[in-house]
DNA sequence: GAAAATATTTTGACTCGTCAAAATATAGAG
DNA sequence: CTCTATATTTTGACGAGTCAAAATATTTTC
């Protein structure tokens, strides 16, 4: 039985893979993803290589085991359920769900997790469009991309905002758009580093390409 | 901000002053309650008396002060909403709720919390039939008696089990109990120290004296 | 009212997760 | 290939909450 903490350090290792594709998660990043020290990061890293849930090679990363990625993928199971609880039937806003869903993501029994699925009608996607893994640890491949990488023209489906930044949240969704919003490129401004698209029944906006790259798509249609 | 463990330490004072009747809260049944060894309680309500949210006399005792009494009801307003979302929304029984809430209690915030109040329509009474402390920190009164204070050939309506232990809730439970329920007082047996009684359309079923004091009743009709 | 039983507090130690800062390893620039 | 910059690990410390067991206070019993 991982410790709450350590449920979490398995779940960003397995977080920071995935978006980064690399095989091995360096201690900085995961430092900075859990916001802790890198120090930190060391030591939890330590033991949970003890405990076979990881493995870690000094001075180059680290990875998960088949032990250690099911348990991350239990752990996101229930951020994810959770966050789609807090939104679709208490009605808070997607955008802030993400802190509440982090703290009771290692708080909830397994028998209320599978009670809050079943109310859920076993949802598979969570609001910001990120797959649900199954109880058995399964997850829904899909191959969406960045908006960043979309060309000119191209009418897209946001699918997921790839993306927890509370401010960042807040400017995608005082603009309209959330998963499943249809948008079309307008502009791509290589010069600029900016990108300008079009919503349906919106105002227009521009991004910088950095933030582009966090929210992926689907061609719609 | 009191840290989980304090807000618990406070919960179970208020609960523990609340049932005895006593002024003071004795360390030895604040360790019991806690679940830790005596030397635990002193030294956290030490630090409790520090803080100003209890008033502490070494070798006589603890009570809350106005300010541990607020975050005291605070926290179990908590719980019993949890307890209650837990049995009305997710279908969870009510004998098997209370450790779950225990521990959401202390995770939830506030925002979600008054969520899912509305959510719930703001229910007074909680699945074991106990009050649900206002946000602003009222209690509702009511004036129930217990079981074992009944006299023979009386009718009663069971209000509240006042008892979280497991096993006791099972076995009121096997019996078809709940609050809500009917009950005529069948037998008294002074001398076998036990009660008999007949729940409507179920077995009639005899308890000790000592189970009988922790069903409050109020008289039916 | 003294001795025995019980309750409470104190002391010292432990685990967990953390930080600050020193030590060390690796990567990059010239 | 060496020197510097950057990343990582080590070390020593801390606060929270806990326990075991010794010390002390209170209550009960005779």
């Amino acid at each position: 039985m991982p410790s709450k903490a350590a449920e979490d350090y398995l779940k960003h290792i397995f977080l920071l893979h995935q978006r980064a594709q690399e095989d091995l998660v360096p201690m900085g990043d995961l430092a900075e993803s859990m916001g802790v020290v890198p120090g930190t990061a060391t030591s939890m890293v330590k033991k949970l290589n003890a405990a076979r849930l990881v493995n870690y090679e000094a001075y180059s990363g680290v990875k998960l085991t088949a032990k250690g990625r099911r348990i991350a993928l239990q752990v996101l199971r229930r951020h994810r359920i959770i966050e789609t609880l807090l939104v679709k039937t208490f009605g808070l806003d997607w955008s802030e769900v993400h802190d509440e869903a982090e703290q009771l993501e290692h708080t909830i029994s397994d028998r209320l997790l599978e009670r809050i699925d079943v109310f859920l009608g076993h949802p598979t996607t969570d609001p910001h469009g990120d797959p649900i893994p199954s109880a058995q640890g399964q997850l829904p491949k899909s191959s969406p991309r960045r908006l960043s990488d979309c060309s000119q023209g191209e009418k897209v489906t946001i699918c997921r905002i790839v993306d927890q930044d509370q401010d960042f949240l807040r400017f995608i969704e005082q603009h309209g758009l959330k998963p499943g919003s249809q948008v079309q490129i307008d502009v791509i401004d290589e010069a600029g580093d900016s990108i300008r698209i079009l919503p349906e029944r919106k105002k227009p906006l521009i991004m910088g390409s950095h933030a582009a790259r966090k929210l992926l798509v689907e061609s719609s249609g």
